[in-house]
RNA sequence: GUGGGCGUGCCGGAGUGGUCAAACGGGACAGACUCAAGAUCUGUUGGCUCAGUGCCUACCUAGGUUCGAAUCCUAGCGCCCACACCA
């Protein structure tokens, strides 16, 4: 019947838009009794090709959570912009000959149009285009601004080119040595002098701050963290002909294991290491390199070539000779690396390749594995006797091994256990009885000795060592050592003991000192590994061949090796990092220019500010790929306002990264044409609460506006650290094929047309209850013709409805749904909150609702279906509009979970009848009749017609103590608490 | 190689120590309504057993911890993503 109410959502949606927006209820308005919340979604490329339902589905996220915060009080910043500049607009431009603006206007336009007719919850008031000049005169601001405090600088630089873009690309956009928009297209290596923007002056922050990002996913900081690539290790100086050359190594460890230095193929300074007669070789093994395209070089063998130069040992004045490789990165610390093929396998492949020595400085310490098992067997030992007599000592730490008492090395193992002080005699008893020397040396005044003891036995040439500290309890329950009370080293929280069990033992350990005792990841499998002499030994271990510094542990001689080059003043601690400088300079016409003149008599000289915008030129032509600006000489020719000679304006534009690094916080005064924005309304709105994007920009504009934002608060603008304080990556919506959405697969989904058919409602619903929103998901139709189906059926009943009474089942219901769906909306977690209103609803359908009630779960559906809802609200006799209404509060006193319990076991009863009437009809039987038999107490969760509305067959419920009850077959016997006992005839 | 994530029933996907043979949706099957189809409603959907509430086998595989594991630990297999010659 309800086919015939064909419902026009088209209509309906339109209707409910033009109210909303004639209303101007999702206005941003800065409050001062209400809490703000900024929510945002990136802002879009405004394709050509429009929007499709993948875009939706993004939308559809954030629009639910911006109305879900704006109904529950907040004063709600969500805008929406376009970042309009980019290439594909200008490659359109070319193919249509028509000027980039024009095409992406029209491409804003139609995009706006779409996004509109989604129902989205923005204050369009705000929006922003960033190829306006209103717009892209701050990202000139910004680019002198940095230009000033020596943030924004010019280098020659070995870029990467592609052809058909005909424009050098960023890193990040150079995937697999292909071009990231032409995958047929290699990436040529061009230099070029640049612009680039010192981003790495930032790199220690932007990696410290990742720690305070806990709204961020655990994936995004992990990708920062690793493309930010922070290393501490040692600068190195060797000297080659007097001059100084710095090498970066985490291994100052291995630094007598020298045996050759590696000059990057690719370093400015190169040629001034190679020697006469090494000239020509070298420079016929650099052509060659340059015929191979950047993708195969990382396929590459280690190659390279002598340069004929030595560089000086700086501790042992040796000679080393220094080569020139092609795997060396040349930008990553000084383009230098020094060679020890003995502990890293990429050396050790180059120097088998081209003979060089091989000279071993690390050993394992073979008696090790032969120390953990005499150990463990020691340590069980102890255990089964602490077992038996029922104590459990603290392990606190030990199975390392050390330099002990400042002897030369020697093997030695140790344990430390705290234990009772009342236990102190029972402790020294045992080890003494087992062969253990009471340690204790008398003179050390630091130390009282009744409170501590130190047992040693020598097996087998080695040390075991029982180190045992009487231990309190401080007020926290904490342990602590008698002796130093005040010192955090000998305090093990409580909660980090845990009780585990070894070899059958029980035994408690601190968690915090990383003792590793479990069976399977003992010592042994740390020093598997062995100098095989078929490669390298990477691993850590005890120096050798080293001079004075044999015997020591790897982490003991970086530090003891660095002193001493720190002292001859050859050499530092030093920290790098993986992250480059922002190269910003793009050839390219569509773009904001970058705000630079240059002068034959004054050089580079920056554009004044108060001549901000450089405006790109509106009236020129497109022919060619090539940046046209080049040979527009209204725009190249410019008079220096320095010396006022003739000069020319830099024709190269920004990187569209730039655009994106900073508009969010435009969008907190985005009409203001003498600011870049109000501090005041930028530190109001700030920073973001809510951002919503891909994965894809984890490395570079959810670094870059961390970067930007930074910048902007050493200025003086901004009093924040962060941009955003949670940050989300929705899935990715993939074809009904679940294949990524494409026009060439041809598995676009549009929304014009779901919405024709299903109404957008359903479609956000659908969207939103496949799975949790950051899942990738795949469009169905079968799946959206589900939402649809519940659409439709909240519609019908709350077009017909009828007032009815909430019965304390309902009420339950609806509370806990309101408390459950607030929970997951606020964890992000739709899906669950859909099914939880669709339970809801079905109760509603069973039990009937009053309408102030039903008006509270309108109230719910709205973020998620928001057109229907509001025709629903206005239908109930709702005032103004739902989505402006206040969010539904949970009564706690109404959730009754005795009353889920009761419906369980219902439910469970009308499974055992039914189960009963299918056996009896599969003997032929007819059932007539349902006797059901309760316990009394129980009676009220069994309704009779009820049960038999719900079986179809007549029923009757009797208490078990009923002398009435008609019980031919005594199965009320079988009754018990929550189950009822059933008889059928 | 490094870092991160994941592996659940026919499918999508909930579920992180007992209340789990596993939410919810989809599909399939059966029934009701209908001349019929669609829509809608009801039920079934691991196996066995059966006047019931019982048993067995199950959450990639193998072990382990636990009174108890889809859930925790270890190892293995498989899949996905990102970075990648960073010294």
């Amino acid at each position: 019947m309800a086919r015939e109410k064909v419902i026009d959502f088209s209509a309906l949606e339109k209707k409910w838009q033009r109210k909303w927006e004639s209303a101007g209820i999702f206005r941003a308005r800065e409050k001062k009794n209400a809490k703000k919340f900024y929510i945002l979604e990136m802002y879009p490329y405004p394709s050509g090709s429009g929007l499709h339902m993948g875009h939706a589905f993004n939308y559809t996220i954030g629009d639910v959570y911006a109305r879900f915060k704006k109904m529950n009080g907040f004063c709600v910043l969500h805008p929406m912009g376009y970042d309009s500049f980019g290439l594909p607009a200008e490659n359109a431009a070319v193919k249509a000959k028509s000027h980039p603006k024009k095409f992406t206007e029209d491409a804003i336009r139609n995009f706006m149009k779409q996004q509109k007719a989604l129902g989205l919850s923005y204050d369009w008031s705000r929006m922003i285009e960033s190829h306006k000049p209103e717009y892209y005169k701050w990202d000139q601001w910004i680019f002198l601004k940095m230009f000033e405090r020596g943030l924004a600088y010019r280098k020659k630089a070995p870029v990467n080119y592609c052809g058909k873009c005909k424009t050098v690309l960023a890193n990040e956009q150079v995937v697999n040595g292909k071009c990231w928009r032409h995958e047929d297209s290699d990436v040529e290596i061009r230099h070029l002098e640049q612009w680039f923007l010192k981003i790495t002056d930032y790199a220690d922050e932007l990696n410290s701050y990742l720690d305070r990002l806990d709204g961020w996913p655990e994936t995004i900081r992990a990708m920062q963290k690793n493309w930010i690539g922070k290393s501490s290790g040692t600068e190195v100086d060797f000297f080659i002909d007097g001059k100084k050359w710095s090498v970066f190594t985490t291994r100052a460890d291995t630094l007598f294991g020298v045996t050759f230095l590696v000059v990057s193929a690719q370093h400015p300074d190169l040629m001034s290491l190679v020697t006469p007669e090494q000239k020509n070789k070298v420079e016929m093994f650099l052509k060659k390199l340059r015929s191979v395209s950047e993708e195969d070089i990382v396929k590459l063998d280690k190659e390279g070539i002598f340069s004929g130069s030595y560089a000086e040992h700086p501790l042992t004045g040796e000679k080393i000779p220094v080569w020139i490789g092609n795997f060396v990165v040349a930008d990553y610390g000084s383009g230098m690396v020094m060679g020890v093929p003995a502990h890293d396998q990429r050396d050790f492949e180059f120097a088998k390749k081209y003979n060089l020595e091989i000279k071993q400085v690390i050993t394992i310490d073979e008696k090790r594995n032969k120390l953990s098992e005499l150990l463990e067997e020691e340590f069980e030992k102890f255990l089964r006797h602490a077992n038996k007599n029922n104590k459990k000592p603290i392990i606190v730490g030990g199975f390392a091994s050390r330099l002990i008492y400042g002897k030369p090395y020697r093997n030695h193992k140790d344990i430390d256990i705290f234990i009772d002080a009342k236990d102190f005699d029972f402790w020294k008893e045992y080890f003494v009885s087992n062969g253990y020397q009471d340690y204790r040396e008398e003179g050390d005044v630091k130390r009282d000795y009744s409170k501590y003891a130190l047992y040693i036995k020598e097996i087998d040439g080695v040390d075991v060592e029982f180190d045992v500290w009487v231990v309190k309890t401080n007020k926290k329950g904490n342990f602590v050592d008698f002796e130093f009370v005040n010192e955090r080293e000998t305090t093990i929280k409580k909660e980090h003991i845990i009780e585990i069990k070894y070899r059958g033992l029980l035994v408690n350990v601190s968690k915090e000192r990383g003792l590793l005792l479990d069976p399977n990841q003992n010592l042994k499998r740390a020093v598997d590994n062995c100098f095989t002499g078929i490669s390298a030994y990477e691993g850590y271990g005890i120096l050798i061949n080293s001079e004075g510094f044999d015997g020591l542990k790897s982490g003991e001689a970086r530090e003891h090796i660095t002193n001493a080059l720190e002292m001859r003043k050859k050499g530092r601690k030093k920290i790098a990092f993986k992250l480059r400088d922002w190269l910003i300079s793009r050839q390219r016409f569509w773009g904001a220019p970058i705000p630079v003149i240059y002068c034959d008599s004054c050089g580079v000289v920056p554009v004044n500010e108060k001549d901000l915008p450089v405006k790109l030129p509106e009236n020129i032509k497109f022919s060619s790929a090539e940046n046209p600006l080049k040979k527009y000489e209204k725009f190249v020719r410019v008079k220096c306002h320095k010396c006022g000679k003739d000069a020319r304006r830099e024709t190269d534009t920004m990187d569209t990264f730039i655009d994106s690094s900073w508009y969010f916080l435009r969008y907190t005064d985005s009409k203001n044409s003498k600011k870049i924005f109000e501090s005041r309304k930028a530190n109001y709105w700030m920073p973001i609460d809510f951002y919503i994007g891909g994965k894809e920009h984890a490395t570079g504009h959810l670094i870059y506006f961390r970067f930007v934002t930074k910048f902007l608060r050493d200025l003086g603008l901004l009093k924040f650290d962060e941009p955003a304080l949670r940050f989300f990556n929705q899935g990715m919506l993939h074809g009904p094929d679940g294949r990524k959405m494409s026009k060439s697969y041809g598995n676009v989904i549009l929304p014009e047309s779901v919405s024709k058919k299903y109404g957008m409602d359903s479609a956000r619903l659908f969207l939103v209850s496949v799975a949790s929103p950051d899942k990738d998901i795949d469009w169905s139709d079968k799946g959206i013709e589900g939402s649809a189906r519940f659409v439709l059926r909240v519609m019908n009943y709350c077009f017909g409805f009828k007032d009815g009474k909430t019965n304390t089942r309902m009420a339950h219901k609806l509370n806990k749904t309101i408390k459950n769906v607030s929970d997951y909306i606020e964890g992000l977690r739709y899906n669950l909150a859909v099914i939880s209103l669709r339970e809801c609803f079905g109760v509603i359908e069973e039990e009937g609702i009053s309408r102030e009630d039903l008006k509270k779960f309108v109230k719910m559906l709205s973020v998620f279906a928001p057109h229907v809802s509001e025709e629903i609200w206005s239908k109930l006799g709702g005032k103004g509009f739902v989505s402006a209404s206040a969010w539904p509060e949970a009564d706690e006193k109404k959730i009754d979970e005795k009353l889920e319990k009761a419906e369980r076991s219902f439910e469970k009863a009308v499974e055992d009848i039914r189960n009963v009437l299918r056996i009896v009809e599969s003997r032929g039987k007819k059932a007539g009749k349902v006797y059901v038999y309760v316990l009394p107490n129980e009676l009220g969760n069994y309704d009779s017609i009820k049960l038999g509305e719900r079986l179809g067959v007549s029923t009757k419920v009797y208490a078990v103590n009923d002398s009435k009850k008609y019980d031919p077959e005594g199965k009320s016997k079988k009754v018990k608490p929550g189950r009822p006992g059933i008889y059928v005839e």
